[in-house]
DNA sequence: TTGAATTTGTGCGTATGTATA
DNA sequence: GTATACATACGCACAAATTCA
């Protein structure tokens, strides 16, 4: 810890913590020293602390909750994106527990994207189904959903019931269904899914658009989903 | 604006500037008024506005620079990957005009991921080229390429040379190879990454690791992409 | 249920450092 | 060298969320 070294004090604060946290004195969940506690410690003022640990919180090293605390954060999970991609059996792959929680249902009507995608004309009309996947309870990613109407009409009831996009649509006599493709990019999240995903808004999330089709290649779902990038990384296998 | 509405006036002014941007009030490439300016502007002090800006660098709607100013962002590549990924092509089907540049050469030796990727035992050597890729100039990625020694001795001047993996690859007899696989996750760039990708550390990156073997599906080359996150998205087609 | 204490979040004013033109 | 513009750092005050008595 150096003044007038060239190096900015919360580098180096942040670079210190970093390494702590890498070499185990501070583990996976546990609470951090308060702003204040480190600000002392390190001798500068509580903004420079408090810049260190937003940098280290971009970095997904550490999460912080209002009124709480500074917590270091756990580990990530491996998402395998195949031509059969299925969340659950995905995490239960990985020997965790899966489950799912609805954000909301509701009828739309297709506009751009959507429509290109389902093959729809603009304004026919498409489900929404926006769910929250969570892993051993924790939230991973939030997904919305989108069925053509006239074929799927009623699956947002069904994967209420099921909570499974799969059993929804075997419901609808689609036993099988593929990845046609997926659009992938870095961003960070808006508000509201910073909230669902429990995470910081600096946080990266991966954005994913992806197009499921039938065993006849038509287009029978839409998605686009937000992971958070920290918790998740995505294995495409060719 | 509106104070004491229980929306942080930064963030006010975060949604002001960026519905400005959306709505072309400032273009690509343009110049928002200076931090004092702005803080003028909306009757706060510059650290408000500052903070404002920051959330719309992380956002990818602006660049900041230091001594020189704020700049509204450009527009995004869409990347295709399939097993068949070349970046020259890749760009040039986009109407773009790609390029790149060494960064670094060395040889290595070969250890965990690397080793496990190429099937080298550990300790064994690989030669590491580093490149950054660019579109129209600028840079969107920088790629560590790592091959096996054995089969690719001299393959980093190669590179040097065309500027080309494909090309490269070519002078060692491989006519073709497929992408194996590729790992996905977000995250923020390091100080050397930011700074060779022209970017804020704040502001997110696709970290993209990859595998690429030949037509008897051995390994290759293994490479650790960087790519601007904002500026870059992958399209994986199944 | 209320209220106090604790902890992080927001905002201002000021001073100084560093990069660019 | 000078002016301008962004970067870092300090100190103070109060707001908001959480926890716990």
């Amino acid at each position: 810890m150096e003044r007038g070294s060239g190096i900015a004090m919360w580098r180096q604060i942040e670079d210190r913590v970093r390494q702590d946290i890498i070499e185990g004195r501070w583990k996976p969940g546990e609470r951090l020293p308060t702003e204040t506690g480190l600000a002392q410690q390190f001798s500068v003022n509580r903004h420079t602390v408090r810049r260190a640990l937003a940098a280290l919180r971009d970095g997904g090293l550490v999460r912080i909750e209002q009124g709480r605390g500074t917590f270091v954060q756990d580990d990530v999970i491996d998402y395998a994106v195949t031509r059969r991609t299925r969340f659950s059996e995905n995490i239960a792959n990985l020997e965790r527990r899966p489950s799912g929680q609805v954000v909301r249902t509701a009828t739309v009507r297709a506009t751009g994207p959507i429509a290109a995608a389902l093959k729809l004309r603009r304004g026919q009309q498409a489900v929404l189904v926006e769910a929250i996947n969570m892993v051993d309870g924790r939230p991973v990613s939030v997904v919305a959903h989108y069925f053509p109407f006239m074929r799927f009409k009623g699956i947002d009831a069904a994967y209420r019931e099921t909570g499974s996009i799969t059993k929804s649509l075997k419901r609808f006599g689609i036993d099988d269904y593929f990845r046609k493709s997926s659009r992938v990019s870095a961003r960070l999240p808006d508000a509201d899914d910073a909230h669902l995903l429990n995470m910081a808004r600096a946080q990266p999330i991966l954005f994913t658009e992806s197009i499921n089709v039938d065993v006849d290649g038509q287009p029978i779902e839409y998605s686009i989903a937000r992971g958070a990038g920290h918790r998740l990384q995505l294995v495409f296998e060719f």
